[in-house]
Order: structure tokens, then sequence, then C-alpha cells
DNA sequence: CTGAAAGCGCTAACAA
DNA sequence: TTGTTAGCGCTTTCAG
């Protein structure tokens, strides 16, 4: 070294440490000059934290994801941490927990909407702060955990009240992945309104989250494989789990059924992804407060570490936080009064 | 520990140390029901590998980066190497840099467009390798640095040559931000074959890789402020630096313009995100080889970490992997004879 | 094939 | 305010 002790270069790069303001400039001179950086391991290795958050995602195929890992990441970089990524593509879970535990991650949030129970018990057992992303706590296990989440069945009342008033009763359900909770909050929302407005919901599909499917599944509510059913034996209103579906349903109803969205159908999504606004598909949504949910995700996350930090009881109850949404009133869901509209209570056979 | 010595277990974590069967398997068992596991950082202090590797991104919105760090992710992952994220929004690359270099990664892709070459000295300083994605090594600094990339230039000629033989010949470029070496390489590959057609480049506009900004370029070429030129006097083809604005290009001339695409003018993009083969758009464009280039990325990296394990010669030449992509022809292109083309050669002011 | 000892680069407690 | 000392958990010679 040029001059002092290591204790000393030690206390120059620790915020809080008391060094003479001379001594500290004189090292932070000689370590530009030496492109010296205080190695992160070493100092891990005796702090035991790493200021890693270890972030899980999977479908980052699903456009609403990208922005999340990147607001996320900012955020995150912002205040010194890092983001290890990983990729849940369903399988090998058990792998990608073993390196996360590897990894000794300081914390980590999950936005992967299946997983393995298992994962949660080994970060419960390892004491590693977890927040889910819109994921209920489903498991007994994950109560323990913290999560933020859109209020998801709020959001697709609001969006399926808004179609009844619209003069819909023919209203469908274009269903995600069944399993997940993020779907099945959202299905109830539809179905809940629904009933409370004396409807029946007109059809269900399951399209899984994906374009073809939710392609092909419309496809079967509109054409009966040899031609067209008649409009008033088909859905007036398709309700879909997130945008993408949506905007796969539209692409069949005009580009492959010659149906006009939205004259002769409406259709509403969920998530407000960046190409719901495209002029195309001018997509009546649902957004999710991404910027809140982000911090939100950080507050929890930062709480959390500073909690251990003072080596406070770790095993607080998790807390939920849910965060409503706004409705985007676009082009994609027609005026009070459709041509296909009839008076009230058109069913099925009507 | 239960039963053996600290070096004994070191190698039973160890690929290819010498280890007693029996005494590997009773360790490893000792240690799953102990929950016991190396400490990556620890090891990492003495080894000095860390197998994390950096990715730096800008532009996660850009529809095509999330597929590459998906794939990227995963691969790595599979390799049992770890991702650690940075989004270079523009801003602050100085933090980021001392971030990568604190974090001691074994190497660096970089997807950013832009960037610093303070950063390329820096890595090369650190001997950290790196590898530019889809960025050619402009400075002289970053010659050392490996690099793939599609053959834009080769792409955007052959989608060029598509329009010429379709009989456009008012074709317009919509480009990208001017500075970004992927941009320089797309127009050129543009330009040079009109030239060898013996076609103008009949407009040019600067869209900067945006929605709105390419938007507001398309109208003004379409437009005189108060109302639509005569279609004569406009392009009859856009050439589109990337799917994106080609996208919004299409929204405006359908949408706000009220044209046809591609009867009255035919579009063109690059990249061939997902969302180009939505049945909304069919738009014709360049697919860039992603998992080619993903190999070859990892292929890259891989050749210099082993070389760097082997102790050899770190600072060999900078390595240049450019890959052919493939033509998507959908339907946002005119067929031979638009209603709208002339014989040959229509001018600005025909 | 195994154990003992040294040390990777740092921080934390203590003493000066 | 500073230096000294110990040790974080591992890998790596070097002996046995």
């Amino acid at each position: 070294m040029a001059g002092v002790s290591q204790s000393a270069v030690s206390r120059c790069f620790t915020p809080g440490a008391s060094i003479a303001k001379e001594t500290r400039d004189k090292v932070l001179q000689v370590a530009a000059a030496l492109d010296y950086r205080p190695n992160v391991y070493a100092r891990n290795l005796i702090t035991g934290r790493t200021r890693i958050v270890g972030v899980v995602l999977a479908h980052l195929d699903n456009l609403f994801y990208p922005r999340f890992l990147q607001l996320l990441t900012e955020r995150l970089q912002s205040m010194g941490m890092q983001v290890l990524l990983f990729v849940a593509d369903g399988n090998r879970q058990v792998d990608l927990m073993a390196q996360l535990l590897n990894y000794r991650v300081d914390g980590i949030v999950l936005a992967a909407t299946t997983l393995h129970s298992d994962l949660a018990k080994a970060c419960n057992h390892a004491g590693i702060p977890v927040v889910l992303f819109n994921r209920v706590p489903s498991h007994a296990l994950d109560r323990a955990f913290h999560s933020v989440q859109t209020d998801q069945s709020a959001g697709m009342a609001e969006l399926t009240r808004l179609l009844i008033k619209r003069g819909h009763s023919r209203i469908a359900f274009l269903s995600g992945h069944l399993e997940s909770s993020t779907n099945q909050a959202r299905e109830l929302g539809c179905r809940a309104t629904l009933e409370k407005a004396g409807l029946p919901l007109f059809a269900f599909g399951v399209g899984n989250y994906d374009e073809v499917q939710a392609a092909s599944v419309v496809m079967g509510w509109f054409h009966d494989g040899n031609r067209l059913r008649q409009l008033a034996d088909c859905p007036d209103a398709i309700v879909a789990a997130d945008d993408r579906m949506a905007m796969a349903a539209m692409d069949m109803l005009r580009h492959k059924l010659g149906l006009r969205v939205p004259d002769q159908v409406s259709v509403v999504g969920f998530d407000d992804v960046p190409q719901a606004s495209w002029p195309a598909y001018d997509l009546t949504t649902y957004a999710q407060p991404l910027p809140q949910m982000i911090e939100a995700v950080v507050r929890l996350l930062s709480a959390q570490l500073q909690a251990r930090d003072a080596n406070q009881d770790p095993s607080t109850e998790g807390q939920s936080v849910v965060l409503k949404g706004s409705l985007c009133l676009r082009g994609s869901v027609r005026a009070r009064t459709g041509h296909d509209a009839l008076p009230t209570r058109t069913r099925k056979g009507a």
C-alpha cells in the first residue's frame, strides 16, 4: 500500500466509518491511481451480506415482465444492489434453487407464476427474505413470505362491469394457466361480477397465456368446423386473462373470422402491456401500477434486510401488499348500443 | 464436521479431485443432512473465478432483447454460470462500470447499443473478456473485443432488393439512432442496394428507434400539415431500421392517414420480433438468427475463460462473428404490381 | 488417498 | 482517529 494500514483503507470505503478527511483523500487518490477496488466477495465473507438479490422470472416473453425487470433492476442498482437473474422455464427448478442458495443472495423476488413449494421451504429454512410478485401465498409455507400484487379480481370486475354497462350479455372468459394464482383471481373477478348482474358466463376456454391456444379457443367459439356460427350463438364480448391473449383473440376475430372489433365483438385484456395501446389493437385493458409495485417490492425487501442487519427477529408474518390498478378505456369495447345489442338478457339459445 | 478433514470435504465438491468413493459418499450424505453447501465467495476468493457473467442491456423494451436475455440466461445457467444483469439506461454508465468491476465478473456481454469507450478501456485493463452483441468494434480499443452480430447490411440489402423487385421506386429509410453501429450497417445496406439499382433514396428520417418519433416522421412524409400529399409525392415503400418503428409506421399509415398497407405503401422492418408475425401487422422483415448468435456468444466467452484458466496469453486479437439471418416474407409488401406502381423510375416530381 | 498448514482480501473488535 | 489482531470459508501446496 501507499502510506497507511489495511484497516484505514477499509474505512475509506465504508460509508459511516471514522476516518480523517486527509487520510481518506490520500488513500482514495492512491486507490484511483492503482485502480484498486475493494473485493466484494472478501467483504461478503465476513459481513454475510452480498448485496445481490435473485430475481426469478418465467415468461420473459410475456411483454409485461421485461418492463418489470428493467424497472426493478434500475431501482435496485440505484441502491447499490445487484440483480442475479434466473429464468425458471418450468424445468429444473431444483437446480435453480441450489444456485440461488449457493450464491447466498440477500433476497429473492419471485415473479415466476408457478413454482415448487420446495423452493419456498428452502428459502424459509435458509432465512432468505422472499417477495412474491403477482403471486399470492397459496401454500401454507408461503404465508411467511411477503407479496406484492395488483388487485386483479377488482380489475377484472371493473372490466366486466364496463362490458355489462355497454350492453353485453354473452360474455366469455379466455383463461390463462388454470393453476396460476394470477389467473384464478382474474377469473373470479369476472365470474363474481357476472353473477351479481344475474348474467351467466356465456363461454369459457383455456388459452394458457399462449397466443396459438387462445386463438384456437376463440375459433372454436365462433366457428363450428365448417362455417361461422350465428352471431347470436357466439359471445358478444371476450374477457381475456391477459393482453397477449386478448390481442390474439382480436387478430383471430378480425383477420381469420372476418368479424369487426368492437362492432360485433368487444375484447378486453389485462396488464396494459405497451402493445395494447398501439393503434392496431387499441385494447381496453386494466393497467397494473408497475411503479408502485416496484416501490412496494423494494420497500419490503429493504425492511427485511434492515431487520436482519439489526439482528431482529426475522420471522415476522408475511405482509401482503395489494395495489389498485386503473382501467384503460380504449377502442376495443363498443359504445353503449352496439348493433348486436339486444334489449337485455340475450341468452345462449335466444 | 462429521468424520473427515476440511480438505477432504473440499475435494468432494471439486469435480476432478482424488477422493475415495466411500469417503465422498459419506461426506455428501452428511452434507445433505446438514444442508451444507460450499460458499461460492470463499471459493472465488482463492480461485479468482466467480462463474458470473455480467450482461449489460439497454432497451429492454426493444422486443428483441427480452428473448435474447432469456435464451442467454438459460444457456449460461445450464453451464453453471450466473447472469448478473445491468440495465444501462443511457445515464450513469460509470457507476455501472464500477459495479461490473467490483463484482469481478468472469466475462461481460454487452448488448447496449451505445456505450462509453471508457468502459471498453477499463475492461481491457482489468483483463475481463468482453463479447459485443450486435455492436461492431468501432473504437480502436474495441478491437481486442470479440463480437457477434447479424450481417445487418446484407439483411437490409435483401429487403431493399425485394422492394425493388416488387416495383417500388420511391423508397424511404426510417433510421434508428444515428450513432448506433447497428443502425449504420442497416442504413448502409439499404443505400448501397438502391444505388446499385440506380434509384435514389427517396426520403430519409430519424425515428431513433422510438414509436412516437417514427410515427411523426412518417406523418411528415405523407402529410404537409394540412392534408395528405399526392401519393406520387410520397414514398411507396418504407424501410424501417427495426420492427418496432416499422409497426409504428404501419399504424400511422393505416389508422391515422387512412392508407392501405401494402396496397398503397409497403413496409419492411428488421429483427423479426414476435409481434411482427402477428396478423395485425404481418410484417415482412429480416430475422436475426438468435440461437446461433447465442451459441457464438457462449463459445467466444468459454474460449476466453478456458484460455485464462490455462494461463494462456489473454490478449488474442478480438474475433468477429458475423451471421446471416433470413428474410421473413409476409404481407406488408405488395405483390409484383401494386396499383400505384408506375412502369419504372417514378421520381419525386414525376 | 488424506490431513495439516497457509493464505485469498477483507472487516470487526480491541487497544493505542 | 488509527494500527493490530483474528478469522470469515474455502482451496491448495506439501507431507504423510
